[in-house]
DNA sequence: CAATCGCATGGCA
DNA sequence: CTGCCATGCGATT
């Protein structure tokens, strides 16, 4: 846009550009207009509209200095901000006002549900336009969300310029760079003022002037400032917007979107200007942060002050271009989330964030909630339920009916879904990005940041998978996702994280990254033509085991150059060397050298490889070889290939989190557990299959089984002596014959103590187990000398109070009473947990035993598992 | 009996 | 310690 001519962009001025033009103003596509010099110092004062602008219409007084400011145009933008009781205030007022001003908190109304009237939508789009002059911008901004019917609506009308970053609210952390300070409504835009005060805080234009986000730089800027003051005042019934999005369009060379939060001059920036904040909130920085938290309204009522990264839309150009198509709608990302296997399931269930929810969505006060219309990038509409479950005081948020989207769209857990706002149609969008697919179009986002020098993420966490075809030290591999089980291997373990969140995935790596899960992996080996393999099943997974070796596919890695762009690597089907491609190009699964179209040179086979494919994945310590790729046998041809893969799916899997960047992929089982959790959840075949496995068997799922048997039957003896202490204690109260031998259950606490000591005991509880001595089997007992991993002893526990202990203490109470002289079954039936306690003495904790894995397979699920425990209190009672 | 619904549970931040 | 939320699971249809 604006470097396009030579000639400095102010039309008033046309005086040539020198070398190094100024920035100016932020202009739609995310670049700065760039001024000649002399522009450029008139503009860095705050000036130009004075200067320029001084006959145009526009002008309009502060509310509280009365200094003129400039209000039409897209120089001055940021020079004021709207004040909800009408009238606008300059920005060095508006920074004063708001840091004086209690935070206020939105009213949830207002928030989302106004609909902004066509009208006005349009008039901001074209303000924009006009004012800004520049090309088509994907993004624009984009005022409300829906067309709720709220009240409040009124307000909005007046403001053209309303823009707020809802993200902002969202996110309370900070990123925002998006200027809220429009919540103000202009009265009359035509009718602004000027001022010449633009200048307020406005700040030297980075050089760069990428169109990176620096919200940092600026200290007041408009960003935050805004509104605050005089718009909190009237949240209550001031709508807001949704905020601006300043995107970029994709004007470097790799695609990065310009943000426009960068330059913003604190007083200049556009309040239209979009942002794009799924860039932005990666990149704020302490500076940007504080002055947006300063000045953002945040916190509404409702809580949607704050979204987890995790949530933050991470749109890259494309996926806005896909979502709005060609058509002139501005679009606002709101949030995106991965599909955890719930979501992704049968159930038709998409949890939403409840920040999301309440932040972006109609606000529903009843359960069942209200339907809500939402449109995907095709065009195609889709209407799901949005309500909520009371939980935990709480709520929590779905959207149901997803399902037929869901698979329309062909998610599975671990894609990601994001929801954005088209306006001026106030329309709900949703789109997604394939775990797999995912795109170098993220990755751009991310270089863009680094590049700018925007921490965005350093340390954000990306949630998306848009991450995983980074390429980061350890190196993984991205690769097309496939099949929906391959969903267990779309979060990754992230046990190195630390304290990161393990649903999130953090990269902090500026490196590209290679991720590759066995299970993808393994969906890179084809079978070779006409061979039928032969099924194996290895502690529960089956593999194909074929007698040639599998080919591999053509997986890419996608990556980020030296030169910033996005590119993918992708080898040759014939001399195996990697090519450098585009990173948005689509590449058939067979692939040879003479389909490289964007390197000439590189078009044969003969050319030599550009760039090791080493150097993109840095060696990786981990020699475990991948469990789950073991069974097929890979031929000397592919090794080169595979063996890459190999150690990616090591790294990736089995790396044990060691070094491995966290990156979280769901499993199947358990979204919050990556691959290579060693929890039993996630090391055990699915429910109802797999081998038996012995009662000696030490197999990690059995021995995390017993070791979680162990804690679980620890607690709950422990709640069994609590009960049974009550119990006794009542029962002594009400019994006029004591107990003889009570005394040693008469003291609850000292329960489990009290079992060690009584043998004798805990044989009668084990009548299955033959061996005392064996605490295995001893445990066991009540399983009959099995241990089925399926069971649930902590669910036991839970339901004990009302099922377990509960009915065991009733059962002992009943048999007390009416067997006053056997009154050593409650302490029998506390030995017995503790019998089984110290046979389960293996293990140090444990995690819940989910749905299981039964090595006896005597008992295929949990309930049998309850069941199992319903003999032992049958035969107690029986001896009692 | 399967599918759904709605709440409960518990891991995690 | 609290809140979020993925998932479990009983209740209902």
């Amino acid at each position: 846009m604006s470097s396009s001519s030579k000639i400095c962009f102010n039309k008033e001025c046309k005086e040539l550009k020198s070398d190094r033009p100024r920035k100016g103003w932020l202009l739609r596509g995310g670049e700065f207009a760039e001024l000649c010099d002399r522009c450029g110092v008139i503009f860095d004062e705050g000036r130009f509209c004075d200067t320029y602008h001084i006959n145009a219409s526009g002008w309009r007084c502060c509310e509280s200095c009365g200094k003129r400011v400039h209000c039409g145009c897209i120089a001055s933008v940021n020079a004021f901000t709207l004040l909800d009781a009408g009238g606008i205030e300059c920005m060095t007022c508006a920074r004063k006002n708001v840091l004086s001003a209690p935070t206020a908190s939105w009213p949830p109304s207002l928030f989302y549900q106004t609909p902004l009237p066509e009208r006005i939508k349009d008039f901001s789009v074209k303000n924009w336009t006009q004012l800004a002059g520049s090309g088509p911008v994907p993004w624009r901004q984009a005022p409300s969300l829906f067309n709720s019917p709220m009240s409040h609506t009124e307000l909005r009308p007046k403001v053209p310029y309303e823009v707020e970053l809802t993200m902002d609210r969202i996110n309370a952390s900070e990123r925002l760079v998006a200027t809220t300070l429009e919540k103000r409504k202009v009265e009359d835009f035509s009718e602004r003022l000027v001022n010449g005060g633009l200048k307020t805080g406005s700040r030297e234009i980075p050089e760069n002037g990428n169109a990176g986000l620096n919200l940092d730089e600026q200290p007041s800027s408009c960003l935050n400032k805004s509104q605050q003051s005089s718009s909190f005042k009237d949240d209550s019934s001031t709508p807001h917007f949704g905020l601006a999005v300043s995107y970029a369009s994709p004007n470097e060379t790799n695609g990065q979107i310009g943000v426009s939060g960068s330059h913003l001059r604190p007083s200049l920036q556009p309040p239209l200007m979009k942002q794009f904040h799924g860039n932005l909130h990666n990149g704020v920085d302490s500076l940007g942060e504080t002055q947006v938290r300063n000045g953002r309204p945040r916190v509404d009522p409702r809580g949607r002050g704050q979204l987890l990264p995790r949530y933050w839309p991470r749109f890259t150009d494309q996926d806005l271009q896909q979502i709005s198509g060609d058509s002139n709608s501005v679009i606002t990302p709101l949030f995106e989330k991965m599909l955890s296997a719930s979501d992704a399931g049968r159930i038709g269930r998409l949890v939403l964030p409840k920040k999301c929810a309440e932040a972006y969505f109609p606000p529903i006060s009843q359960p069942e909630g209200l339907p809500l219309k939402v449109q995907d990038s095709k065009g195609k509409e889709w209407i799901f339920q949005f309500r909520f479950w009371p939980n935990n005081n709480s709520r929590m948020y779905v959207l149901e009916g997803v399902t037929p989207c869901i698979q329309n769209m062909q998610l599975q857990a671990g894609d990601i879904v994001t929801f954005s706002r088209l306006e001026p149609e106030g329309k709900l969008v949703m789109g997604f990005r394939k775990a797999s697919t995912n795109q170098a179009s993220d990755q751009d986002n991310e270089a863009t940041k680094a590049g700018t020098g925007v921490s965005t993420n350093g340390d954000a966490e990306l949630a998306d998978p848009s991450s995983w075809s980074k390429v980061d030290k350890s190196g993984y591999i991205a690769t097309e996702a496939i099949g929906v089980k391959s969903s267990i291997s779309r979060k990754r373990k992230n046990t190195t994280l630390g304290s990161k969140s393990k649903r999130l995935k953090i990269e902090n790596e500026d490196l590209i990254e290679l991720k590759l899960t066995w299970e993808e992996a393994q969906g890179l080996l084809r079978p070779p033509p006409n061979n039928v393999p032969s099924v194996v099943v290895i502690e529960g997974y089956e593999f194909e085991e074929y007698e040639e070796a599998p080919i591999l596919g053509k997986p890419t890695i996608f990556a980020t150059d030296n030169m910033g762009e996005k590119i993918q690597w992708i080898q040759c089907e014939d001399c195996s060397k990697w090519r450098k491609v585009p990173a948005n190009a689509l590449l058939p699964s067979k692939w040879t050298c003479s389909g490289n179209l964007w390197d000439p040179e590189r078009s044969v086979c003969s050319a030599a490889q550009e760039m090791q494919l080493e150097d993109l994945i840095p060696p990786c310590n981990n020699s475990a070889p991948p469990k789950k790729m073991k069974a097929a046998k890979q031929e000397p041809d592919n090794v080169e290939a595979l063996e890459g893969l190999d150690t990616l799916a090591n790294l990736a899997i089995l790396g044990e989190g060691e070094a491995l960047p966290a990156s979280s992929q769901a499993t199947t089982k358990h979204p919050r557990h990556r691959p290579g959790c060693s929890c039993i959840v996630c090391i055990q075949p699915p429910s109802g299959k797999g081998p038996k496995h012995k009662q000696t068997c030490t197999c990690n799922v059995c021995l995390t089984v017993k070791r979680r048997f162990h804690t679980l039957m620890l607690r709950r003896e422990k709640k069994q002596s609590e009960k049974e202490a009550e119990s006794s204690r009542k029962k002594q109260q009400q019994q006029k014959q004591p107990l003889p031998d009570k005394s040693a259950d008469d003291e609850p606490l000292s329960c489990s103590k009290t079992g060690n000591n009584s043998p004798s005991e805990k044989k009668v509880v084990s009548e299955g187990s033959d061996d005392d001595s064996n605490r295995m089997k001893s445990s066991t007992s009540p399983f009959k000398g099995q241990i089925d991993l399926n069971i649930q002893p902590e669910r036991e526990d839970e339901l004990s109070p009302g099922s377990d202990s509960g009915s065991i203490v009733r059962l002992i109470q009943d048999a007390t009473d009416k067997y006053p002289s056997q009154q050593r079954l409650p302490s029998s039936v506390i030995n017995s947990n503790t019998a089984l306690n110290e046979g389960m003495q293996c293990g140090e904790t444990g995690e819940k035993i989910g749905s299981g894995i039964t090595l006896d397979g005597s008992h295929q699920d949990a309930d049998e598992d309850d069941h199992g425990i319903l003999p032992m209190k049958a035969s107690i009672s029986a001896n009692g």
